[in-house]
DNA sequence: AACTGATCCAACCGCCTTAAG
DNA sequence: CCTTAAGGCGGTTGGATCAGT
C-alpha cells in the first residue's frame, strides 16, 4: 500500500483522534490500519503527540518556561523530550524548535556584531548558591552535560540521596535546581550558554 | 501591490534501544 | 546469543507565513 506524505487533512486528523479516543493510545503499528489512514506508524505518532493530543499547549513560551528550559537544556543536553517532560503541555518537537531558532538567531547577531568569538560579561542574578549534601559526587567528565552522555548505559550516574538516575536528577532539579547550580555543574561553563542567559535576561527587560 | 529574505514549525529521516521470539 | 519489529529520539528539511522594503 502506498504510504501518504506531507502535511496531514482534517480528515485524517480526525479518523487518528477517534482512533486513539476508541483505542488508546500506543501500539502505533497497529493505529494505520485501525484508523483506516494510509500513513505509518511514526507518522500517527508524531501527528498524535505533537498536535492532536488534547493537553498540547500552543502559543509562546513564557518567559518561566523559557528559564526552565535553559536550565534543563544545560543539565541534560540536548535530550528535548526530557526537558519537555518537564514543562507541561510542551512537546519536545516545539522545545528543539525553540531552541534551534533561538540559538540561530544569536548565533547570527553575534557573527552580525563581528564579535564571533567576544561575550561581553553582563551582571545576571543566578540562583543563590545553598548548603548541599555532601554526598553529592559529579564526576569530573562532563558526563552530564554531555551532547552525547547516554542515560540509559553506561554513563556514570550522579549519586545524592535517593537519586539513581538522570530521570531522578531532572526530577530533583525543578524542585532544587539552585543547589544543582550551585554546585558541580557549572564548571563546564560554556560561551554558548551565556550567551543564552544574556539573551534572556535581556528578553525581560 | 509585489517582491524578497527571515522565521516558524510540521513533518521526515535515520539511528538507537528494547523486547519478544 | 541472534534477529526482527516496534517505539522513541534528535537532527534536519522544506513549505507556509510574516515582516521589511
Amino acid at each position: 500500500m502506498e504510504l501518504r506524505k506531507g502535511a496531514w487533512t482534517k480528515e485524517e486528523d480526525d479518523l487518528l483522534r477517534n482512533c486513539i479516543e476508541k483505542h488508546g493510545e500506543g501500539r502505533w503499528h497497529k493505529i494505520p490500519l485501525l484508523a483506516g489512514l494510509k500513513r505509518c506508524r511514526k507518522s500517527c505518532r508524531m501527528r498524535w503527540l505533537n498536535y492532536l493530543k488534547p493537553d498540547i499547549k500552543k502559543g509562546n513560551f513564557e518567559d518561566d518556561e523559557v528559564d526552565l528550559m535553559i536550565r534543563l537544556r544545560k543539565l541534560l543536553g540536548n535530550r528535548w523530550s526530557l526537558i519537555a517532560g518537564r514543562l507541561p503541555g510542551r512537546t519536545s518537537n516545539d522545545v528543539k524548535n525553540y531552541w534551534s531558532a533561538r540559538r540561530r538567531r544569536n548565533m547570527e547577531s553575534n557573527i552580525a556584531k563581528d564579535r564571533p568569538q567576544q561575550i561581553t560579561k553582563t551582571t545576571i542574578v543566578r540562583p543563590r548558591p545553598r548548603t548541599f549534601t555532601k554526598s553529592l559526587h559529579i564526576p569530573n567528565d562532563n558526563a552530564v552535560t554531555s551532547k552525547n552522555s547516554n542515560l540509559n548505559t553506561s554513563s556514570p550516574m550522579v549519586r545524592v540521596n535517593g537519586i539513581e538516575s538522570m530521570e531522578d536528577l531532572a526530577n530533583f532539579c525543578v524542585q532544587d535546581m539552585d543547589s544543582i547550580f550551585a554546585t558541580s555543574l557549572n564548571v563546564a561553563e560554556e560561551s554558548f550558554d551565556f550567551d543564552l542567559w544574556q539573551f534572556l535576561q535581556e528578553e525581560m527587560i
